[in-house]
DNA sequence: ATAATTTAACTAACCAGTTAATTAGTCTCT
DNA sequence: AGAGACTAATTAACTGGTTAGTTAAATTAT
């Protein structure tokens, strides 16, 4: 039963990192296997969900024995955990690049975005894949969702989140909530990707197609920017401003 | 096989209007059963998918035999096809209401954004619902989606992209494209609701507290307004001048 | 009696996960 | 340099639990 049990759980997170040694006593090519696996499981995940998703297609897509899927992870859920790890550590340290540079903060700002956005279009799965995630909920339930927002949401949105008070004390911002503001910005640069199958069959081009993308990137910034920068003529106001919106 | 099968497709969608007659030759109450189907079929789909759902789990919720799903749908496929065209036709219906009314531009745009939101808030399941089947495609899938998008979301477009059109023609408006603009606005109203998992564990409070959801409203619409709404000092100029976004 | 509504119990398919065997590299030892 | 020993990588075939969907009988208002 536990027989193959060291061999599955030894495998410690092989590094991608360079690997001179062809690696003994082995056949064909493990981490190009893996690598495989968790690329079609993606796809996989990305297009019917954690319940969805078939293992059988995950293997066929990967060129792989449907139980070699097991020998790399235990389960499907943790396979499941690995491709959103991935996702969302990629997104994490693309956007710290902008925020951890010594850029002022409009410009910071619009970085943010830029990376963000950028990431999306050079990851097409990922929007799915995160959506799906972001509305796994009932209660306290995802271990997934959990780990998830420790460990790349929570980081990612205070350090936003100080992005923009720090604006908004110069007088570069108008005064904006970030708990409202930064979603905010998050649903206009994910739901076009998450929802471009509705958006193809409304409007009548390919939302995917790079034109349409270098073109949606310029929407999403020149919207942020003209609600949020402080128009040059009214800057350095007072701070004390109760944010807008007609009750 | 096909033995009752008169007795099911037989249900060409049983009226909610006002019932006098009791029904003949039968026991308890077959709309309220059909009802509750329908319902607790709506919380299951949006908890977990279709793929996910059980249709145990929704028969137990609905205090109902699990047969009793079949005897009033097909099956699992067209439940949720009824669930989901109960969710975006109710939208269209509340929707359409601002969008044909006699406001001018600047006040039909604002009274879209709160009626789209104030459905929104009071039916929680939707968001996800129909973030979920925005999501849907490969290829040229999804006869649900399909349908709803011809049905309910190609004409509130059509219907929103002429108030943006003729907003800007007036001047009232920044120049945009609808194309983006729409699906941006419809991101920032749908997002916060279907991400309300993340958004709990990352900021403190529920973010489906009735006081947040009035804070995000005004949120939403002074976003949009600042974004969208031309100020008074620059109106009317001669149209033909490009969308913003630094290239 | 009749027909609409409801149910307990069943079935057939599907699918995540396992098993035991197989293949092919590398590492001695001679 | 070649015969085995050893081990990592891979697979075909199986298993058992789960679950969508069925059936035939039961219930009850008219």
């Amino acid at each position: 039963m536990a027989q193959r049990f060291q061999s599955r759980l030894g495998k410690p997170a092989p590094k991608p990192l360079a690997i001179p040694t062809p690696r003994m006593g082995t056949r064909g090519q493990p981490e190009e296997s893996r690598a495989a696996i968790l690329k079609a499981a993606g796809r996989e995940f990305a297009d019917h969900g954690i319940a969805g998703a078939r293992t059988e297609v995950i293997a066929r897509e990967a060129k792989v024995n449907k139980a070699l899927i097991y020998y790399y992870f235990q389960d499907k859920d943790s396979l499941y955990g690995a491709v959103l790890d991935d996702a969302f550590s990629g997104l994490k340290t693309q956007v710290f690049q902008a925020l951890d540079s010594d850029l002022p903060s409009r410009e910071k700002l619009t970085a943010y975005v830029s990376v963000y956005f950028d990431f999306l279009a050079a990851h097409p799965l990922y929007p799915r894949l995160m959506q799906r995630e972001m509305m796994r909920a009932r209660d306290g339930q995802s271990t997934h969702l959990d780990k998830i927002t420790k460990d790349h949401l929570q980081p990612i949105f205070s350090k936003v989140s100080g992005v923009l008070r720090q604006g908004i004390a110069e007088g570069q911002f108008r005064t904006v909530d970030p708990a409202h503001f930064v979603p905010s910005m998050v649903a206009m640069i994910v739901f076009y990707f998450s929802s471009a199958p509705v958006i193809q069959r409304i409007v009548r081009f390919d939302p995917l197609a790079p034109e349409r993308i270098v073109e949606r990137k310029a929407a999403v910034l020149d919207f942020i920017t003209t609600a949020l920068f402080q128009p040059e003529a009214i800057r350095m106001q007072p701070r004390g401003g109760v944010q807008g919106g007609r009750k």
